[in-house]
DNA sequence: CGGAGCGAGTACAACGTTGTACAGTGTGCG
DNA sequence: CGCACACTGTACAACGTTGTACTCGCTCCG
């Protein structure tokens, strides 16, 4: 079917192994010899069968992603980010969706699927604390998320509490009081619902201000139906706010969407704030003020640190946490004043 | 390092081969045998080796999916629901960005990478009618999109000109006649904006409306910012319109961000199409009346396809054009009446 | 002029798996 | 009692590539 070296050996007139040396730029080949088989691979429209040599290697030159679903705008923009930057250093990425749902993940770490690929970086949404140990794996890993902590692997992620307890001292220094949370998960102490209401506890309590349990909205997954949902279940409880935090941006954006139906203003009546700083933040109406959390270097970290892994393969160094930089992005939902 | 066939048999006290007619469900193995080796498999933890596998039967398991950018909503849900189908399906999908760039585009398709998967569904966006001979690639591939036609692969995609025709229509018949168009490209023939524009044309014509380049506004990438951009420069040359045609959600809802902007009321002063039925389009504020292209069939019968091609090497088939259905979801911005 | 040394190229094994051909051991039946 | 045949398992080759060890012939220099 496809040719092969021993082809093109055969056209050249030489053994395979020179056709190798060719292919490989190793030395000692005459440069008569050399044009004479590159002319052959020309010929033959050679390619080299990247399986064998991975098989031969031990490589593979590709690496995983595994991410809830790529319907959701941040994993969208994350898978983006990873596959630009893997690119650039030479690898293609095999995109794994898990649903967020634990029993997949755990079976997508031992999947033998991934022995495809050189190494996995795993977004968990669904695995929690309890399950860091699933995290040993024979196979370079490196977790991203708010999941799992201290666990075997180097970890990428974001400053979470803190960045949502500027989120809400935004919100405060602005003169809100009553400030809405909308995504809370019942109970849950890390994840990324409970660091970022953690933030916003220490926020309110720095300033002084009561927490009030009738202003907290409680959703599973983060979509936007959720939180428009999410909103018009704390309108009706008919407990006074005068802001909304929305967990993230599409909860935000579900959130103005709720408000606007029932004719409130935002940010006249309620300043929202989300947190992601999505592409949308910027276009919806009003413009979203949101935390940036500093995805871009995320993404780039994650690959950069798993590459490395791959390429020394004794762990000498010990699993790192990589936190990133965030920024307040201001826009018209929640001025600063 | 990792436990291969052999340390399997040397515990088990058998052949290698026996092992792997125990892996492979191959009959002629005694109960007995089974279970030692299957517990010899499970002490050491083996899991094959896909690439050696691969090497063995020509087939690696994996297909690669080529998109402009997965940070476009259409391509991330794309993205999504070809991998949920993969994964159904039993394989698994690489993924590489294309970033709508004709050379690259072009690159890929001769890449090397590909060698590590079975065949590829391609979604060119920089490639053009005049490229069609490079689609004669020695391996399976389904093309997507509209920028190609009568090439040498099957190709599924949507039914742009009628759909276009029908979101016209529906403008129309709510007693709309000065309808404009964000997100056309200057002298585009084929290619999604060619014939969506074309397919606004037969409405207008059909319903003896004369056609008014003063109402185009023209755009190169599809982003949002760039809907809002066209949008203000309708506005700026002071044509009057009643209605404006987004060639996709991602325009219509920048367009619908600068038309409110300037105080415009949607539906009451301008309605609003889209074209897509993004997430998104259910969520804006008004919700967005857009077409449903049938993209949950595309991404689902561009996996199914592809797998039938590869499974089938002989290719008796011509390649085929398979057309998705389509809808109006009419929502908020732009209502029956 | 003889041996060291190097350049050019070859033969073979190995990566881990599976298909093919075959060998041994019973078992059933004529 | 002997043979056919199913059953269980083994040995070996092959997929396409690259590393290692080797051969051959030439040049250079003491």
């Amino acid at each position: 079917m496809t040719p092969t070296l021993h082809d093109v050996a055969r056209l050249a007139g030489v053994s395979i192994k020179t056709v190798s040396n060719v292919i490989n730029d190793h030395p000692n080949v005459r440069s008569t010899t050399r044009a004479r088989v590159e002319h052959a691979i020309a010929e033959l429209g050679y390619t080299p069968n990247l399986t064998a040599r991975n098989l031969r290697s031990g490589r593979t030159g590709a690496i995983a992603l595994a991410v809830p679903d790529l319907g959701l705008s941040y994993f969208a923009e994350l898978a983006a980010i990873v596959i630009e930057e893997a690119e650039r250093r030479g690898v293609v990425v095999l995109v794994e969706q898990t649903g967020g749902d634990r029993d997949r993940e755990i079976a997508l770490l031992k999947s033998p699927r991934l022995k495809l690929t050189d190494g996995l970086i795993f977004s968990p949404l669904g695995m929690g604390q309890e399950d860091v140990g699933l995290l040993e794996v024979p196979y370079p890993l490196v977790l991203l998320g708010e999941r799992i902590f201290d666990g075997p692997a180097d970890h990428v992620t974001m400053r979470n509490v803190e960045a949502a307890r500027a989120a809400t001292e935004h919100l405060i220094a602005a003169g809100r009081r009553r400030i809405a949370v909308i995504g809370a998960h019942d109970g849950e102490v890390i994840g990324s619902a409970g660091l970022r209401l953690q933030g916003y506890r220490e926020a309110l309590e720095a300033a002084g201000i009561a927490y009030d349990d009738d202003l907290i909205g409680y959703t599973t997954l983060w979509h936007r139906s959720n939180g428009a949902r999410a909103m018009r279940d704390l309108l009706s409880r008919g407990a006074p706010f005068d802001a909304v935090f929305g967990l993230n941006d599409t909860l935000a954006l579900g959130a103005m969407r709720a408000l606007q139906e029932t004719g409130l203003r935002i940010p006249a009546d309620v300043s929202v704030v989300g947190f992601d700083d999505l592409d949308e933040a910027q276009y919806s109406i009003p413009s979203l003020t949101t935390i940036d959390p500093g995805q871009d270097w995320i993404a780039r970290t994650a690959v950069e640190t798993l590459l490395a892994r791959i390429a020394a393969p004794a762990e000498p160094a010990q699993a790192r946490l990589l936190l990133a930089d965030f920024r307040l992005a201001e826009r018209e939902s929640a001025p600063a004043s």
